[in-house]
DNA sequence: CCCTATTGCTTGTAGATGCAACCTTCACGT
DNA sequence: ACGTGAAGGTTGCATCTACAAGCAATAGGG
């Protein structure tokens, strides 16, 4: 209850200044790829999920997002001509993103300055150890952060079907899979 | 060269989750202070500072903020009567903000608020030695962020006058000491 | 002593984001 | 059926942030 530790100071001032210049700095180095950390982020999610198609809220889940924020980038997107809207007939009520064939172009296109961004901001000075820790860390944080594990914490963007994850307990939201054909594979 | 690992990706995936959801996790649980996490961080380095007075240049060093963005904030907080802005004797191009007495009553009324918040979502779930391995891991980071170290990824926040710190090669900014007395004590 | 380049900071402008209000559609209880 | 309440998304509004242009002051050369 008392003061802060020397330490526990130390840790928690670079951990906001990480927190102020990673997310700018991602972005900055994405620029030529024409998406933000977080348009790659959306695509990629979609791109990794059944037939490039998921539902507006889980969407959001995966992405970590709100779902005004979303609905706005994915108009953004959508101008761009990377996603298309498209109802759910089994909801009425529910909107899907579906991405689109010049969607997957982008996602691909833009993969190797992501992958490079990563690597060269954040996993170039750990060794693997390090980044295992890493893994521990923010998970740890993260479990705190979102108690009730709504959110994209699990395995998000490791692989698309990944069977040894099993603290999925109440699944929040799925996809509508059956809609118009023919706009991506 | 090639791909990312599996793990690779988890970590990354779990640090771009954390870096969407602590900013904002962050400010929400300080509303209550009047202070945006961001404002705290500025009135906490003016109150370490030298009679609580930092050039702004200085002060976005420290916050790790652009002098833009810098800039309005203390615009606002000095509408708000908690820093006040004064020209550099020094220095006529540089501006001095200071941290009036109103300034330092609210950072000593936010702190728990702020220290509370950072145990409850950060460091509640870390021992001891996490604690270590998370200041390690951001400095990693950082520095590959940062290569010229120009940035508060040193001590900052750590302690006011904080004896060993070699690292603070070439020194960029430095405040003013003379200005308008009886500001703050 | 003047003239140009640089530094320090502020402001105009455009784009992004969160909250709250809103609309539509589903789920239920009666 | 019908009305109430909840869920899924979208939009209005206020705020914030970055980039770029601009202004004042200092530093160096000729």
């Amino acid at each position: 209850m008392s003061e802060l530790q020397r330490d526990e100071r130390v840790a928690v001032a670079r951990l906001h200044a990480l927190l102020e210049l990673l997310p700018t700095a991602l972005d900055r180095q994405l620029t030529p790829a024409g998406l933000t950390s977080f348009e790659y982020t959306l695509i990629e999610a979609l791109s990794e999920a059944d037939a490039g198609r998921l539902r507006m809220s889980a969407l959001a889940s995966r992405t970590n997002a709100t779902l005004p924020r979303l609905s706005r980038v994915v108009s953004s997107l959508e101008r761009k001509g990377l996603v298309v809207r498209a109802a759910c007939e089994e909801d009425g009520r529910a909107t899907n993103a579906i991405l689109t064939d010049d969607g997957r172009r982008a996602h691909a296109d833009a993969r190797p300055s992501y992958e490079n961004a990563v690597r060269s901001m954040i996993l170039d000075g750990l060794d693997d150890e390090d980044v295992d820790r890493l893994a521990d860390l923010t998970l740890s944080i993260l479990t705190r952060l979102d108690p009730d594990r709504r959110l994209a914490i699990t395995a998000e963007g490791a692989d698309a079907a990944c069977a040894a994850d099993p603290p999925v307990a109440a699944a929040p939201v799925a996809d509508c899979p059956a809609d118009p054909p023919g706009v991506a594979a």
